[in-house]
RNA sequence: GGAGAGUUGGCCGAGUGGUUUAAGGCGGCGGUCUUGAAAACCGUUGAGGCUGAGGAGGUCUCCCGGGGUUCGAAUCCCUGACUCUCCGCCA
């Protein structure tokens, strides 16, 4: 969310802003500061007549304590509840409409993103590793699945439907040392904690990060409940300091976290249809970062290099691109994806999305912290990223690490994970 | 699932309709004393909105959330969430 303060001081700026999103309804800025106008109005006038009200309310309480007559002031204070319920009750649909624009309003983009509409004038920030060399023609790791019998989409098209699978054997084996091959190094090496929230979130958190109000219809609602099935990790961990001022010595906070991710993925029939790229259910290890406004720049940096470490002991071609303005999330204010080379469909595919919000979330889910114990306390900024997506990863190693007789050759960084080095 | 008890500031905790402007304590911060520290003593100490200048000052809102009664609500009524205890069931 933008400080509506924010917007009223940089009106020009806000809109050029919203332009370069491909944001089309500009007329609501202007309506939201015309809202705004008239909440302030009359919550002034609310305001006096509450000032009023109190003193006199006060004065009856004391001349009744001396036993004294207070018909006269009773009867002047009786009209004033009518005309401030009135006045509150106006306010309070105002409010209401003002927070509805501005929650629907994306955060403002960092000044190094480049402008484009779309995901075609996304920037290459650079490419690490080589595409692996093959002399036969690699399989898709759907193919090398079923063969295998590691994937079995069938199955799990039974058991719930489609977009889900069943992991089997090895494949089954090979995804739960991928967890733990990277909470394991994001610990123990890249200096976060490790936490395991709750995988169903409430509406409040989703407001908190973004998802709500906006984008509903990509989420699971539990029936009956106002409980959704969590589309990413950043959601329960984010909000785990929601409406919480913490304390500025312990920043930064970096949280690793494993956790099954849904997504109902309205809007992408006929996208991705085969293999485990898009799913409804998929396992994620989610970094979420708290930092001081004047580190975020820095630690966004060093989280996508910590998301990196993890394809590079993998041993993982990829790219890092830097979205550009069109293309860049909504709570975002600058993302890269980093891309792993999938070889049977010849193209990098993202497997990890690592995100500046500054203090978008943090308005939103109403986090701060104290510089000191005198200080006001100040937002503080969100990063976070995945360290990565593990079915995608493991799309990434069945395609690279393929061998001519069809089986696979396990990283060495996983053997000690997977207790075996190959499967086939 | 059944029965009961709760939710007050960073923490503990008093407060059952009117000087509550939320007592008191702990913790924090500042000071006195001290070579330094501790102890003791003194002072201070929540968040947000509007107005002012992002100051001083003023004012409003916030005692779990929402609604109601009243001139006046932490306190009374309705409703929701959560926590705890006991019983039952259970991985």
């Amino acid at each position: 969310m933008l400080d509506i303060r924010f917007i009223t001081n940089n009106l020009e700026t806000v809109k050029l802003n919203l332009k370069n999103r491909n944001y089309k309804n500009l007329d609501d800025i202007d309506r939201l500061l015309e809202l705004y106008e008239k909440t302030k109005e009359l919550k002034n006038t609310a305001d006096t007549l509450k000032n009023e009200r109190n003193t006199l309310s006060k004065k009856i309480g004391m001349l009744k304590a001396q036993g004294q007559d207070v018909s006269d002031i009773l009867s002047k204070v009786q009209s004033l509840p009518a005309q401030i319920k009135e006045l509150d009750e106006q306010i309070n649909n105002l409010e209401y409409d003002v927070n509805n624009i501005l929650l629907t309003l994306p955060n403002m983009l960092d000044e190094t993103v480049p402008f484009g509409e779309n995901d075609t004038q996304n920037v290459i920030v650079k490419v690490v590793g080589e595409k692996p060399k093959f002399e036969f023609e690699p399989k898709p790791h759907w193919d090398l699945g079923a063969e295998l019998d590691i994937l079995d989409f069938e199955r799990a098209a039974k058991i719930t439907g489609s977009r889900f699978v069943l992991l089997k054997n090895e494949g089954a084996q090979l995804e739960r040392a991928l967890i733990n091959f990277m909470l394991d190094v994001h610990t123990a090496e890249n200096g976060y904690k490790e936490v395991m929230p709750p995988f169903i979130v409430n509406a409040n958190s989703l407001t908190g990060t973004g998802q709500l109000p906006k984008f509903e219809e990509d989420l699971f609602k539990l029936v009956n409940t106002n409980y959704y099935l969590a589309p990413t990790a950043e959601v329960p961990v984010t909000n785990i300091f929601r409406n919480e001022i913490l304390d500025a010595d312990d920043l930064p906070i970096s949280y690793a976290a494993y956790t099954p991710c849904f997504r109902a993925e309205a809007g992408s029939w006929g996208k991705d249809t085969r293999g485990i790229i898009r799913q409804h259910q998929f396992n994620k290890i989610e970094l979420v970062k708290f930092v001081k406004p004047e580190d975020s720049k820095i630690e966004h940096e060093k989280l996508l290099s910590d998301a990196e470490s993890i394809l590079q002991k993998l041993g993982l071609h990829y790219r890092v691109v830097l979205l550009c303005s069109g293309d860049t999330g909504f709570a975002s204010s600058k993302t890269y994806d980093i891309e792993v080379w999938l070889p049977s469909q010849n193209t990098y595919r993202e497997i990890s999305s690592c995100s500046n919000f500054t203090d978008f979330q943090a308005r939103r889910a109403n986090i701060k912290f104290r510089r000191t114990p005198k200080e006001k306390p100040e937002y503080i900024h969100t990063i976070n990223g995945s360290g990565l997506a593990i079915g995608r990863t493991l799309a990434a190693i069945l395609e690279n690490y393929q061998t001519a007789n069809g089986s696979i050759k396990i990283p060495d960084a996983l053997i000690k994970y997977t207790k075996f080095s190959e499967i086939s």
